[in-house]
DNA sequence: TTGTAAGCGTTATCAG
DNA sequence: CTGATAACGCTTACAA
């Protein structure tokens, strides 16, 4: 059995309220015991129980995360960020995995709130009714990771997607493209698809491109749908002199396509990514995205929550981080 | 105030105990009252304190895992398993990224043990003499990944290197190849680079192909080093007519330098990797290599560590996968 | 079948 | 400054 401050105290010759004072810090103690109990706690190697500590004082010092797909690197990345920042303070990460399903997600939910944890960071690709119902009401810290909850009280993490896909969409109509397709995300109004969606149109509008629906995909971050798209765009003869695709893993699955059909990346087709994961520089040709603070993300995140629990109240519902449009050797100039 | 076992107890007017016996099925109870008590349960939408459980029970449903990082694809599909039968079995999974520093992990190591996790999953790149040390006399159930653990007592669950290996080089070969590079991993004895190292030789012997160590690189899973190898080999005029990579990162990370040197993969030099993380068929060309079931790694590993909690020895301590040879496109037919 | 009461290892309150 | 002692919420002998 390990040892408990029982032992400890019976050993020191004291109470254990003693000892309880000295590993706290709690109240004062005579030096004399203070030394004497430090001692038999060296000696003994005991280590105080943080069940029993939860239980009475009523904290965790447990952070639930449900992420959506743990084996993706933006996630990992982000959670990188979660776990170093949580370590710091001394909060442990509890780790689910969603697989992006409604259910799971309503059921972690509960179940991290019936773990005692003192936070959680949800993240999911679809914030839908069922979930603001549960957030609404729940009485622990939450925070979201890059999604529009400005509707809900929740706070959110992000970057200004509508910024960086008017910026992304200015920067290819700058290297003279014209025809430019968007392979998006998120249509709902809880993600930021919308907002990217509002940066390329404006940018279009704003250099009297007509915009062509024929050109505009919605994908859903995943490699297949955006190769389909593309393949069916050579098919239809309506291919762009630009692909602009709102996450790298659909930037590659849009160049593979144009690859597997006998194109060449960026000399026929230009194509543009989202996210600067990590495959974006390992990518033959290097792709060129926005990057977004992916580790800081996670950081930021975790540290509203700490906040939270602290009662610091932050009045803010989105944080939102800084941006970058990183230049490569996926898009072509035509002018 | 969350609801407790007391609130309960009295509204259904019963004792405490007659509760503890419903939610846990653990005593007969008349039927009468625990419909009484299910309904009350219902009613207030009590949920047990894990916490208090834990401290009475002495177990906290909790499995620490360490890993070296978090947003790398291996690492994350293997939590994928991980996670989704811990979950089947009602643990959770307390999260630890050590960046492969052995301080940190030692400090995760004694960590968990102090938070009453019921078990440990251990990855690291490096398994030290001190990790050693900790191993032998922690009292909980520790299994390892992908680390040759036969002089220590701890289960590691793996996939056959050698034969991997040695079943890759053979492919090379009967393609025509017969100067054949190796970028390779782990020189330690724990790791499995010696068992892959192993294999390749042995395959090259058999067909009577000298070993010639100027084609034989040290790699550390990533990229980089693996690229300046094969930059040096170009510089040297020494290139082969196969590369043969014990990581797929590494591949990729050789293709890269072909590419960029105005090779053609595989026209010019073939590649082949090792794991089939997600990028290995997202890349142009599609690589070659070996399949590592990196999902049914995580989840085997836990399995043990529950048959462990529940005493059930298992007198193995290498669990052997099963791996496959995927064919792509990253190499090309000599003869 | 049900209830009483003794823990589990801490912290916190209140006397001394 | 120090020590009893009552919680914390739950499980589990032991009694009834």
């Amino acid at each position: 059995m390990a040892v408990t401050i029982k032992d400890v105290a019976r050993k020191a010759n004291v109470s254990i309220s003693t000892v309880s004072r000295v590993i706290n810090d709690s109240k004062p103690v005579s030096d004399e015991i203070r030394q004497r109990v430090l001692k038999v706690i060296e000696e003994l190697g005991y280590t105080p129980n943080p069940v029993a500590r939860s239980l009475v004082m009523k904290k965790s010092q447990l952070i639930g995360v449900i992420v959506p797909n743990i084996s993706n690197y933006f996630i990992g990345e982000m959670l990188n960020g979660v776990e170093e920042i949580g370590k710091m303070y001394n909060y442990d990460i509890l780790l689910c995995n969603s697989y992006g399903e409604l259910e799971q997600e309503l059921k972690y939910l509960s179940l991290l709130k019936s773990k005692q944890v003192e936070g959680i960071i949800f993240m999911t690709w679809n914030l839908k009714k069922e979930h603001k119902e549960f957030l609404e009401k729940i009485d622990i810290p939450v925070v979201m990771i890059n999604r529009n909850t400005s509707d809900i009280n929740i706070p959110s993490v992000c970057i200004d997607h509508f910024g960086a896909a008017y910026e992304m969409t200015n920067y290819l109509i700058n290297k003279g493209h014209k025809k430019i397709a968007l392979i998006r995300t998120g249509i709902g109004n809880d993600a930021f698809g919308v907002d990217q969606y509002k940066g390329y149109t404006k940018a279009l509008k704003e250099h009297n491109i007509e915009i062509d629906e024929s050109l505009i995909k919605n994908g859903d971050f995943k490699l297949e749908k955006a190769y389909d798209s593309v393949v069916e765009m050579i098919k239809n003869n309506n291919l762009p002199t630009a692909i602009f695709a709102t996450s790298d893993y659909m930037a590659i699955g849009a160049m593979n396509a144009l690859i597997d059909n006998g194109f060449k990346v960026p000399d026929d087709v230009s194509v543009v990514g989202f996210n600067d994961i990590k495959l974006a520089s390992m990518y033959r040709p290097k792709l060129t995205t926005i990057k977004q603070p992916i580790y800081d993300i996670g950081a930021v995140a975790i540290r509203i929550i700490i906040k939270k629990i602290k009662g610091e109240e932050e009045d803010k519902t989105l944080f939102v981080l800084p941006h970058e449009l990183i230049e490569r050797d996926s898009c072509r100039s035509l002018v």
